[in-house]
Order: C-alpha cells, then structure tokens, then sequence
DNA sequence: GCCCTTATTTTTGCATACAGAACTTGCTTG
DNA sequence: CAAGCAAGTTCTGTATGCAAAAATAAGGGC
C-alpha cells in the first residue's frame, strides 16, 4: 500500500489528455458544435493522436463529445431538450443523494455543510457571485459525500459534466437568487432533522428552478458565446 | 436524411469491438477480475490493438472494466457494497423513470405493455425463465421509452449494464418470483391509472427485491461461476 | 530450503506510417 | 451565373514498430 505512495505514478498520458479535454470543454475553450481536428489538437497538447484518440473515445463514452463515423468528433451542443431532459435525470440523481445523505450524514459532515452554508450567506450578502458558486458546489458536492454511494456519486458528476458548459455562465436575477438561498436554508434544516423526504422534495424544487435559469438563459441571448464553429 | 440508409456506414472497428467485448463481459465470457490481454483479444477479435484499445477506454468510460496504469485493463468485479450503491442508483434512475411513464404514456404504448404483461403471465404460468426474462426486460425497456427522456435511457442502461453479469444467472425462488409477479400486476395498474407516485413506490419496492436476490446469491455458492482467471 | 537479487521475457503505452474516406477548390458545362 | 463534376488535399481510421514498465524466471546468498 506504501508503494501507490512512493511510486507516484504520473497518470498516463491519455488520462492526462482526458482530463484536459474535460476542462477545455466545460470551460468553453472547444465550442459546443466545434470539430475536435486531432493533428491541430494533438500539437497543442503535445502529445501523439494516439493517446489523444483514446481520450477522445472516453469523452464520448461519458457523453461529452459525439463520435461522428469517419468524421471525427465534436463537442456536444445540448438543445432545449437536452437540457431539459438531463435536468430531469440530474434532479432525481440529487434528489436521491439528499435522501440517502439525510439517512447517513454524520455530526461532523453536518457541521461542516453548515459552516459552509453560513459562507455562502456571507457570499450572498456580499453579492460575491464567484464566492457563491464555489460554495454551492462544494456544498452539493458535501451532500453528495454524505449519501456515500460513489456509484451515485461517479453517475451524478458524469451527467451532471455535460451541464457545466451551461451552468458556467448562469447569472441569476436577484429574485431567484434570493429563493435559491431560502431553498439552501431549507436543506440543511432538512439535513439536521434528518428527513430524507423533506430532502428529496427541496432538491426536486431546487433543481427544478436551476433548470428554469438555465432554460431561460439558453433562449434568448447567449445562446452561445464561443459558438463560432459548426 | 435518406443518405444516412443509403450510405449504409457499417459502424467503426473499434465501435464493433466494443459492442463484442461488452457482449462478452456481460455473458461472462470475460471472467470478473480477469484480466483483458490486449495482443491476446486482438488476435481473437482479429483486430490490431489500437482499435481494440480504443475499445476499451470507452468501457473503462461505461465502468464495465477498470484500468490499471501499465498494467492493462480488467473486468470490473463487484463486491457486495458495489452491488448495493450500484442498486440505490438503479433503483432511484428506475423510479424515475416510472413516474415520467406514468405521465407521458400514450394509450398505444400501455397496450403493448399490458400485451406483453399478459405474455409475461403466461411464461409464469409455465414457468419458463427464459421467456419470462425476456419479457421482464422488454417490458421494463418499454417503460423506460414511454418516460421519453433519452437521457434517462442512456444513463440506466450504462448502470445497469454492470450488473447484467450478476444477473444473468439470477435463479429466483417460487415466493419471490410470486411476489415479482404481484409487483407487475402493480406497475400495470398504476401506469393505466397514470399515478406516478404509485409508480415510484412499486419500483422502489421492486428493485429492493430484485437486489435482495442477488446479494443473497452473491453471498453463498455462485459467488463467481467462472471465476478462474484474477 | 527460502528469500532476495538480477536477467529475460512479456506487456503495456506511445509514436509513426499508411490506406481510405471526406472535404476543398477550381473547372467545366448547361 | 449556378450547379455539378473532378483532381487535389486534408482528415480519420487502422496497422505496425519501438521504448519503457511490469511480470516472470533464473541464480546466488543466508
């Protein structure tokens, strides 16, 4: 076991790749829609098409590029439905984590989803938008932990990846925000009440109008920033 | 779009290597914990290895192998924890799944359900296993078509697809294949009725048994019937 | 006789090379 | 002038070759 540590094996390079891909993708560095041409990106990432190609076919596997036959690949641009459909998935995935969370989560995991709640409240009151998303997201991500299923939680953040691309540039109005924090307020009481149907009912709700946000966001403007390419 | 039948694009190598090795990983031909040999599984799939490594980290992407950093890939093996998070999930995506059906049914498609529920009566009545498990998936494929969510579709199916192994060779005793059966004269129901929270509550209850099953067959005897190779 | 060390073999990981499909561009033709 | 066709180019898909890491086998020390 001491050996994993000492070894410090450097993930492989298609591994690299991946994640790197990930990044550029939820990032918005590749355009949803764009063309991935792997001589170009195999020379930006300095590797060989190789390794790149074996990166590419895991993306697609996790649903975050789509594999055109003899084409090549693209980056996934989500209409509408797609967004709409994936919410639905990713409401129930959370909805579920806030119910096994409710039923599993220890003292200490508790303290800590609360003195991250009180951050965020500060952060909200600030009007701190960049403070405020990080902290959303460990503080799902917490709930997560809480649930302890990592096939749960593996399933959440492969669905929930495709979103990111979106929910990146997501900037509520102040009345939703305002909600958004009543319904945070709402969980951790339901999680320090232990009430795994109070849980699942919050995170539906919660979920329900994150996806109203996006939807909205999605259809009129910014459809997309970077969407050059095609 | 007529192009698309006339072009008859026979899918990618590494596309068909893929569907094969899933093929083999579910039917057990490919052995839990074994180890997947990569100028060994080119030579029987008569491929060179860069497709069939292509192949591979689209499963390692599915979670149906695991990879392990030069040292190749092997099939993914689940112990009991595994089976039960990977039921919690598949139980939650199913549930879901119910209730999107149960709201978005159209009359054609709860006929062809109920015609197949009817079959699945008859296979009970004879006590045909196969033929009841035939239907027993069609029928819950069904289900998850008439929720409409695509998805919802893709993500069960890659989860479930873990566990196909395990149940491939799930002998249910009488009372629990009674009591199975009870359930789906349940869902029947509920989905004329077009209750979704009834739904939910059959499938949950139903999942529940359905992993009861395997983890108790996990437990004693057929721990791995083809377990030689780790 | 057992364990640790070391040489050999096997295997994975990556790069390169080549064949075929798709796209581009310029030209020709109606 | 537009549309269709054809040659050239680019790109993807697959096979092969090579280097490094791991597994295995052989040898020596205790």
């Amino acid at each position: 076991m001491p050996a994993d540590i000492l070894s410090i094996p450097r993930p492989s390079l298609h591994e690299q790749v991946a994640q790197r891909l990930r990044q550029m993708l939820v990032e918005n560095q590749i355009a949803p829609g764009a063309k991935l041409n792997e001589r170009e990106l195999a020379e930006v990432l300095e590797v060989s098409r190789t390794p790149l190609r074996e990166a590419i076919k895991m993306l697609a596997a996790e649903g975050l590029v789509e594999l055109l036959p003899n084409r090549g690949a693209i980056a996934v641009e989500l209409d509408e439905a797609d967004v709409l459909n994936t919410f639905e998935v990713i409401a129930g995935l959370e909805a579920l984590s806030g119910e096994l969370a409710a039923r599993r989560i220890t003292d200490a995991e508790l303290a800590e989803i609360r003195a991250m709640h009180f951050e965020m409240l500060a952060a909200y009151t600030r009007r701190d938008l960049p403070a405020y998303y990080s902290l959303n997201a460990r503080i799902h991500g917490a709930i997560n932990a809480a649930a302890k299923n990592p096939v749960l939680t593996a399933t959440y953040n492969q669905v929930n990846a495709r979103l990111q691309a979106l929910r990146f540039r997501s900037n509520q109005d102040e009345a939703k925000w305002k909600h958004a924090m009543a319904e945070h307020d709402r969980m951790v009481d339901a999680l320090g009440k232990r009430d795994p149907a109070a849980m699942r009912q919050v995170l539906l709700q919660h979920l329900g109008n994150k996806r109203d946000v996006v939807v909205e966001q999605l259809r009129h403007g910014s459809t997309q920033l970077a969407g050059a390419a095609r």
